[in-house]
RNA sequence: CGGGGCGUAGCGCAGUCUGGUAGCGCACUUGCUUCGGGAGCAAGGGGUCGGAGGUUCAAAUCCUCUCGCCCCGACCA
């Protein structure tokens, strides 16, 4: 591609409205330009990357037997009925009506078409197992999209969706693709792990999240120094420590604490580590009270909490409920003579504490050696989020807080959906059974993002070579002399006839101007021809990765380049 | 949705407090010079100041309403 010719309109200012590095270089290396909120234009550049990680997955997903569908992206409003989640999805489904009043969504995900897709024509279990999957954009109005590609709105998605005769089956499925998913990322170039992951909104059991690993993540993730374990920090377990001897505490003590109502102030205040305070959290769950107990240096995981209670939906309550019902005021509440909750819920941790500092149920007021089993009962349960430094649930290793960007995502449905859409199958005894699903997903323009976060330096993007947009790229440095941009054309006409993504900027630029679009895109292989070397018969190449220049003789040039990029 | 901020040329911004000629840098066009890390000189083109209503002799500027965008918190590929 001849640079006068592609659509890349650089920008040497960062435009403002664009924070992390992936968004702001993909606006200035001209790849996206924004239509709406978490909407994007992508630009051939970006298209062309797009289009490489798309190869890989189609690739890879071909190689473990799957098949490449198209489905439709309006959806009509019957299936999510069957599913139950026309109810249940809430806001971020994007709703429309068509002209005779008839509901449909913009299918933010696709199991309910691919199930009703399978049920009409696959019957028997000689068709199974059935993997099936498309490269399609998906619309989920989320309520704050942002940093760019790495959360839009309108983004690209492979989804793929599984069918078992049984739990067995699909679950060595799900592991052909697990591992096709490591392979996938490995081959775009990323620093990833899997980690175990809560199922969410698509329902299920199993699941696993592949994380990139970068600081900008949204997400937070555990991992074993020792052991493989790794897991979403939602997900993640926390075991119960060990039960040591139990220690003789001086019975309860109330002290004054006037108006210190947060764990800060009064651990600041009582010069005590927050690790001695126990946090008590009047939680609501299915309009049941329920006093929740943490240590003060521990945060509540609600996920855990719902789960542990079984409950739909877990909120802190409001501080009239709390007043109301406990007697408590807010920043005061304390486990002992605690009246007006259904139960009294701690986190392991606090059960080893020796003697904490609770609230005392009165204003300005706390006690001190407050002991669970003498001074009030509980139940216990694994109920906060896991940190850097905690125990590993699996092994006798430690546990590292890392940040990460999901790119991708694999899970167990079981019979979630063939049970509600009714996908039944005849197995070899001819008996009516409901397909076991899994589903599977990768964000692709995401990981576009993703690779320019872990790929990049101040003056670009430094695309791993398997996903640039052009993996040389040409600069003829003096146009006015022939001799430079003849040898840059013959050059430009090997590489391209030998297959290479080659890109010549043949503009009337001056050299800085050259080599800073070149970087700022991010092309692997840099080669500068000027009068200077040529007359040497060599030409400069610069490595973007490593920023490893070389003087390379031009008849050596193209097989450097098919070396380096093998 | 709660909290904070911003809408003026393609991009980045000044001007708004204190009403009166719409400005700067980059980009773009033309000419000359320059040519290995974002050149110089000269001449140009480009604006319903987010939108609507109001106050005023006069509104980018003051008032009211509205739309859009970004950042921080609960959702997810």
């Amino acid at each position: 591609m001849r640079m006068t010719r592609l659509h890349a309109p650089t920008l040497k200012e960062t435009p403002k409205d664009a924070e992390v590095a992936s968004h702001q270089l993909l606006v200035r290396g001209g790849f996206i330009r924004k239509l709406a909120a978490g909407i994007y234009d992508y630009l051939p550049l970006a298209n062309r990357v797009l289009h490489k990680i798309e190869r890989i997955v189609r690739e890879e997903l071909d190689a473990v037997g799957c098949q490449e569908v198209r489905l439709p992206m309006v959806q009509p409003a019957e299936i999510w009925e069957e599913s139950g989640r026309w109810g249940f999805y809430g806001p971020e489904l994007l709703r429309l009506k068509d002209r005779r009043g008839g509901e449909f969504c913009l299918g933010p995900t696709h199991e309910e078409v691919i199930v009703d897709l399978v049920r009409r024509d696959v019957r028997s279990w000689r068709a199974l197992p059935l993997n099936l999957y498309q490269i399609q954009t998906k619309f989920r109005d989320e309520i704050r999209p942002r940093a760019g590609l790495m959360r839009g709105r309108e983004f690209l998605m492979k989804d793929a969706y599984s069918f078992d005769v049984s739990e067995a089956a699909a679950l060595e499925s799900y592991d052909q693709m697990y591992a096709a998913y490591e392979r996938i990322f490995a081959r775009c170039g990323l620093d990833f792990r899997a980690v175990e992951a809560d199922s969410g909104a698509i329902g299920g059991s199993r699941s696993h999240e592949f994380q990139v690993l970068a600081e900008t993540g949204e997400d937070a993730m555990v991992a074993c120094t020792h052991c493989g374990y790794a897991a979403n920090i939602e997900q993640a377990e926390v075991p119960a420590p060990a039960a040591g001897e139990p220690a003789s505490v001086p019975s309860v003590e109330t002290v004054a604490t006037p108006g210190k109502r947060s764990i800060e102030d009064v651990s600041a205040f009582l010069g005590l580590p927050a690790a001695k305070l126990v946090k008590t959290l009047i939680v609501e769950a299915d309009d049941e009270l329920y006093a929740v107990l943490l240590r003060g240096d521990h945060e509540l995981n609600e996920i855990k909490l719902r789960k542990h209670l079984g409950a739909a939906v877990v909120s802190l309550a409001d501080e009239k409920r709390v007043k109301q019902q406990t007697n408590a005021p807010i920043g005061f509440a304390g486990p002992v003579g605690l009246t007006g909750v259904k139960a009294i819920v701690a986190d392991h941790a606090v059960a080893g504490l020796d003697g904490g500092v609770t609230g005392a149920n009165l204003v300005d007021a706390h006690l001190a050696n407050v002991q669970a089993g003498r001074d009030y009962q509980a139940t216990f349960a694994d109920l906060r989020f896991a940190q850097d430094g905690d125990a590993c649930p699996r092994c006798s290793g430690e546990l590292r807080a890392f940040r990460g960007i999901e790119v991708g995502h694999v899970f167990y449905l079981g019979t979630k959906y063939s049970d509600a859409m009714r996908c039944m199958f005849l197995d070899e005894e001819g008996k009516d059974t409901a397909m076991v699903m899994g589903c599977y997903g990768i964000g692709i323009s995401r990981i576009m993002a993703a690779a320019i976060e872990q790929h990049h330096d101040d003056n670009g993007i430094r695309w791993p070579i398997a996903l640039a947009p052009y993996t040389v790229a040409i600069l003829p440095l003096q146009m006015n002399k022939d001799d430079v941009v003849q040898a840059a054309e013959r050059l430009y006409e090997t590489l391209r006839g030998a297959g290479v993504d080659v890109l010549l900027d043949d503009r009337k630029e001056r050299a800085g101007s050259k080599f800073n679009d070149a970087e700022l895109i991010g092309s692997p292989i840099i080669i500068a021809i000027g009068g200077r070397g040529l007359a040497n018969g060599e030409v400069e190449v610069k490595l973007r990765a490593t920023g490893e220049k070389r003087d390379v003789a031009i008849d050596q040039v193209s097989a450097f380049v098919a070396e380096h990029l093998r």
